[in-house]
DNA sequence: CACAACTATATTGCGCACAACTTAATCGCG
DNA sequence: CGCGATTAAGTTGTGCGCAATATAGTTGTG
């Protein structure tokens, strides 16, 4: 990039990493569109599922959101839809009727099987390896982890 | 991460990167807005502005948008907004009047001193060296390179 | 020159993200 | 027990992203 003649240089090279972070995210959402149609899902909504799955067990809003870093603001309209579309149910949690246990129904676990191919096919659009892969997952979190520490100032 | 037990265990390992990825930009982005108060810009506005400056000349909605990869539907009322805080202004294309052209306000030029200091502030959030930085960008402009390129199916 | 094809921007509708706030339930301290 | 503090989820408002569509201007072809 020629950032001779600027005045401010920085502002160029400021571009070089957090627009590409910020288009390779996007990127990958698209990708995903394609790659759940016929699910119904959103990017988020898979998420969501992902972790459903995985854990196997009713989760909280406030469990399911410090798994993915979204608040109920988020997740409350995104559960809803999700419910509306028969995926899960949301119960107050009798023990504490403050929290909803948020749980898949039956044709929520089934679609676990119809998404399974998805990371392959995904992995194969990345044009990446499993190891590069793995070394840009631990650069991101190491990422987030800092950011996450910096908050104030 | 455990995936003993898990009928798909290839679903568990999506989280793994593309969680991350997604993770990281709404956490860049957060610190943005930190980073970005005091000047009313949020972060995708922020980029348009590091677009125009560099440039320093006007330019079209659709040459912003082949640079950002962001269409009209994003950028016209985003554009709308800047044109509000009097950043920008908002030409029609006198020589081709399907065109508008975007440029620079004084105000929206002088805005450039007053954000010289952000990059480096967010390089020290972020706690990666150079090096890293670079190298990061590099993989993820591949990964958006490829996933571009394997649009259908 | 007419007119169909194309191009540039704008509009609409939906689903996130998230800050700020509200409501309701629970906890803990005296 | 009583009541203020805390916690969990929901609501509201703003600003993206983007697909789909609309509108207006331009171009190329006969």
């Amino acid at each position: 990039m020629d950032v001779s003649g600027r005045t401010y240089p920085q502002l160029a090279l400021d571009l070089q990493l957090c627009f590409p972070l910020y288009a390779a995210t996007r990127a990958v959402t698209k990708r995903y569109v394609t790659l759940l149609k016929g699910t119904g899902l959103t990017y988020p909504q898979y998420l969501v599922m992902l972790v459903l799955w995985e854990a196997d067990e009713p989760l909280t809003v406030t469990t399911l959101g410090q798994r993915l870093r979204l608040d109920s603001g988020t997740l409350t309209p995104l559960l809803k839809r999700l419910e509306t579309a028969g995926l899960v149910r949301r119960d107050r949690d009798p023990g504490d009727e403050r929290r909803v246990l948020v749980s898949l129904t039956e044709e929520g676990r089934a679609m676990e099987e119809q998404v399974s191919g998805v990371p392959q096919q995904l992995g194969a659009s990345m044009g990446i390896t499993r190891d590069e892969a793995l070394t840009l997952r631990d650069q991101l979190t190491e990422l987030v982890d800092h950011l996450d520490t910096a908050e104030s100032s």
